[in-house]
DNA sequence: ATACGGAAGTCCAAGTTCCT
DNA sequence: AGGAACTTGGACTTCCGTAT
């Protein structure tokens, strides 16, 4: 059975609807509000068909229908529109963008959720990306003192993960780049995820003449690495909370999310070169 | 012209929720 | 608890296009 285009109507119209009341859509509810020319009974049909191609699914034999999962993945994918955005929302936009355009991975997702909160009106939550998989594009340590460094980590995806870093001992500027220069050689290229403690003992027994720094050093730059594990959920525009779901908010905060997907834009953000 | 099949409509009984 | 309102699925009818 293929999705025609009545379908599509129909789905578009009912998950139209599901959004903006948030209960289950009947029949009778589409044939009146939406006239598509049908009626209610034609829709019934239409929606039980929606239903065993799984767009669709029925709280219990007497409800409206709610969509699946997969019909909103094909709503969003193909049914919905682009809400064009005002001038002083596309403005908002590139002014936020262009302040980001060289920061933090952590900075961006916060801006984005900002964002789609300011032009939804709603509550925005954004999940960091998963940094497991990326790779450790270098490592710089700073000497801030003779006894305290930060260790600043970056990914190949821009994520920044600086950590502090006391020594109980006095460590000079040459002892500190060549230890910086050891860990960029034994670690670079390596995904997160491979930065395992069997790889850092293994720096540990091979590395002379730097072991009681390192053993200092890497511990901690270790637990800063599997910090970056942990996905963050960002969340901007909580007191819009109980915003009632309105249908163009939706429309608005994807034209938003296609400006990002384009992949120049991209590029400048997550640049850190 | 007639038969046939599919789409669409009407009617009705039954299930569920909500309100009094 | 009971009635109103709403929904559904099923049975049946009507309409329309196509084949013979």
């Amino acid at each position: 059975m293929d999705l025609d285009e009545r379908k599509r109507h129909i789905l578009k119209a009912l998950i139209n609807d599901y959004i903006v009341s948030a209960e289950p859509v009947g029949s009778r509810t589409i044939a009146k509000r939406y006239r598509l020319g049908i009626s209610s009974a034609t829709i019934r049909n239409e929606m039980a068909d929606l239903e065993d191609m799984g767009y669709l699914e029925q709280p219990h034999t007497s409800a409206g229908r709610v969509p699946s999962d997969k019909g909103y993945r094909i709503y969003v994918d193909q049914l919905m529109g682009v809400e064009k955005l005002s001038q002083e929302e596309a403005q908002y936009i590139r002014t936020s963008i262009q302040k980001i355009a060289m920061g933090e991975i952590e900075r961006i997702i916060r801006e984005t959720s900002k964002i789609l909160s300011f032009l939804t009106n709603y509550t925005a939550m954004v999940m960091a990306p998963e940094t497991r998989k990326s790779t450790l594009k270098r490592i710089q340590l700073v000497s801030i003192d003779t006894t305290h460094i930060v260790a600043i980590a970056i990914t190949n995806f821009g994520v920044v993960k600086s950590t502090n870093i006391s020594l109980s001992k006095a460590i000079d500027i040459d002892k500190l780049v060549a230890i910086n220069n050891l860990l960029n050689d034994k670690l670079t290229g390596l995904t997160i995820e491979e930065i395992n403690l069997e790889v850092i003992t293994k720096i540990q027994r091979e590395v002379r003449g730097y072991n009681e720094i390192l053993n200092e050093i890497l511990p901690i730059l270790y637990d800063s690495l599997k910090c970056m594990d942990d996905r963050e959920v960002y969340l901007e525009g909580s007191s819009n909370i109980f915003n009632y779901p309105e249908y163009n908010a939706i429309e608005k905060a994807r034209s938003f999310l296609n400006i990002l997907d384009r992949k120049d834009i991209l590029y400048k953000i997550l640049s850190c070169d």
